[in-house]
DNA sequence: ACCTGAACACCGTTCAAGT
DNA sequence: ACCTGAACACCGTTCAAGT
């Protein structure tokens, strides 16, 4: 499983990152990190302070795959640009939503709240109107894709907790949520609203002064 | 500190929610609620099926206390409302947004989703307009509040770990960044954004067609 | 029907001992 | 400098035995 090649922090946050990917983040032990690698459990705290540590740079790993801002674009298309790329980032390592909230940022994150900042200063808005965009933003990037990559991981690990879920509910008692229900499995989990509401939030702020 | 009073499914739950405000989600195990309730960890497993369990009944406490759509109000106030509240229960309770993601809604959350739609059914909008409202707002009463409460208490747990990230931070390498700290460590953490974000979410619904 | 002792298969982390 | 064995203080959960 392993080349008895020596340890290195990155080796480790890299086996950290796989087997989130394959047990999740509840499934993901020092033990297992260190079998991954071949090595004692205990040889990982010569890397890693913690198994927070650990988590904390994993995170950061996934804020390195973050596009960041383009040159010589506007603000808008690079707002747009970076919050659709970091929902992708966001959504190929399932584990790392949940972690966002956990730290204080690593260097990759702090290098993408830097350029969103500095685009938004780009579009010239009100100091408030500029913070309320960037935290409606950050909110909806990280808020947004945990919802979805929650329900949709969800109804994999059963066929279908969703399914049984739409099947519980009593249609009498619950009218509006049992259509709701409905319309989203008619419409399937192919739509995404997430740059729809994206797009509502770039609206506002245009609207609020950008130009 | 517990008198030997019969055990139930909601004895178990009050405990549950009494150690997670103590000492966090991370701090709340089988064994600390037994021990709170002067029985054996065991025991426990006559009231609830597992760990899981407890923490979607626990959850499901929490939305207990979000208010209903009071009677008679138009659409928008009882929207505003209902987040409103939301909100204040969600902060009540700092380990509830964590959990509000892993487990198919109880009856006090099924109760306020189908209060949300059909405050949103009476706005008239668009099918469409209206599911992304209702998601919209949804990631909004979460997200935000996840967010916040995220950082204040890590902000608590170290009487500054947001202070050394700001000290750690380099100016030179940060402007934005470092601009937009020094601007939240000026305002303080009084001032709430949340409405304010609400508001634009429930402009853009108001615009899309309410009336 | 409800409680519980013992046990199983796990955790993260420390520390002293090795090389 | 890096690795590791043994140990500590925890976990959630099962199962058979008690009342």
């Amino acid at each position: 499983m392993s080349t008895k090649r020596a340890l290195t922090r990155d080796r480790v946050v890299r086996a950290g990152m796989a087997i989130a990917a394959r047990d999740g983040l509840a499934g993901l032990s020092m033990r297992k990190v260190a079998a991954k690698l071949g090595c004692e459990v205990m040889s990982l705290y010569n890397h890693v302070r913690s198994k927070d540590d650990l988590l904390a740079d994993m995170l950061d790993e996934v804020y390195g795959e973050f596009d960041q801002s383009p040159p010589d674009t506007s603000w808008r298309p690079a707002l747009r640009q970076m919050a659709l790329s970091g929902r992708d980032a966001l959504r190929r390592h399932e584990w790392a939503t949940e972690l966002t909230t956990s730290f204080p940022p690593g260097p990759n994150r702090r290098r993408h709240m830097e350029a969103m900042l500095a685009a938004l200063a780009e579009a010239d808005l009100p100091e408030d109107v500029a913070d309320l965009g960037f935290h409606a933003l950050t909110v909806h990037i990280q808020g947004y894709t945990h919802q979805q990559v929650g329900f949709e991981t969800r109804s994999n690990e059963r066929k279908s907790a969703a399914e049984q879920f739409a099947e519980s509910l009593d249609a009498d008692d619950y009218p509006h949520l049992s259509a709701h229900i409905q319309y989203h499995r008619e419409r399937g989990h192919h739509h995404d609203d997430f740059a729809f509401v994206l797009d509502l939030i770039l609206d506002g702020l245009e609207r609020a002064g950008g130009q």
